[in-house]
DNA sequence: CCCTGTCAATACGCAACCGTATGGTGCGGC
DNA sequence: GCCGCACCATACGGTTGCGTATTGACAGGG
């Protein structure tokens, strides 16, 4: 019980924080108090805290891209219910991580250029989607745009509830309006 | 020149700082730098820095609940008209202050709350829009959830260039589908 | 058994803030 | 012209956080 800390612990502890209370509240002294542990250690495993958000923006980079656009694909299907599936799967998704690197996005030039590449990433994904559906790219792009800022919007505005209500909503009326003519 | 403050100027002060830095960067002494005096003049206003912090979100509660919606309404037309005008009033709204807001909804309870509210009047309005338009609640319901989504979404995502060409799309591509059968 | 590398504790100086206490300044009214 | 109120400066003690330096613990290899 109790062993000795690895850098993955404090990057762990770093995106709990994070995501619960924003980047502000991502200290060391704060989490090495989470962890049981002084400063000492902290400092042995980072040069400063800079290193540490660093690597937590990379660690978010390297699952936020293709975390859902891959779950999307597995499941595999038409471009429909490719939509159908990401819809779900947003809806139940914690979104808080996502939020909480995007308000530091507005503060930091380093998380807002790695935003941005993410954003864009999703957006050609499903600009792609759409033309599969027949769209012109002109369609497809302002259509697109149209869902990803509502997906966006949705973690922002962080409704707790009725999840279930709301995915078949979105499911058996905004999609249909989304992908309809 | 630089005659003395009153109330209004911390707030104004703070208002600017939180819009463009978060709330966690609105500190007395901070603000005493900017406004180029000491914080011996903030305790003179302010009781501490809980009673600038509840300032700022009454100041941001009472103009940001009715602004665009009133702007909308002395427009005036039809929904669908009413519609454009809020698309495009939006496309070129700044948004900071309301996404800061957001934010520190996200770690404290009064803010919280307060925003609550103004989502659930700005959704009511929504919904009375498309209700106007001849949808029933439930599609009216989840057409301005959509479309509050969107914009919110769009403020999150905080797309700063080429407005007209997404008004534009908003209007001629997007609208269309929202208010479409 | 001890030596070395890895991880952690302790202790320190420094800076940014908070809030308080108290004294200073200028202007409108008498 | 001086008084008092409204506003501000100064100075202080306390807390939190950063980063450094130094020493301590402990496990495994030799």
């Amino acid at each position: 019980m109790s062993k000795r800390l690895a850098k993955q612990d404090w990057i762990n502890a770093g995106l709990t924080v994070l995501a619960t209370q924003g980047i502000d509240a991502v200290r060391v002294e704060r989490l090495a108090a989470d962890l049981s542990v002084t400063k000492g250690s902290f400092y042995w495993h980072f040069k400063d805290r800079g290193a540490l958000l660093a690597a937590l923006l990379g660690a978010w980079q390297a699952t936020a891209t293709n975390a859902i656009i891959a779950h999307v694909e597995e499941r595999g299907g038409d471009a429909r219910s490719k939509l159908t599936t990401l819809f779900t799967v947003v809806a139940s998704a914690d979104g808080r991580l996502d939020r909480a690197i995007r308000h530091w996005a507005a503060l930091d030039e380093a998380p807002r250029s790695a935003l941005s590449a993410v954003d864009r990433r999703r957006l050609h994904y499903l600009q792609a989607l759409f033309a599969e559906l027949g769209f012109s790219a002109l369609e497809a792009t302002a259509r697109s745009r149209l869902v990803y800022h509502a997906l966006i919007g949705q973690y922002a505005v962080g409704e707790t509830a009725k999840t279930d209500a709301r995915i078949r909503e979105a499911v058996e009326i905004v999609l249909p309006m989304l992908v309809g003519r």
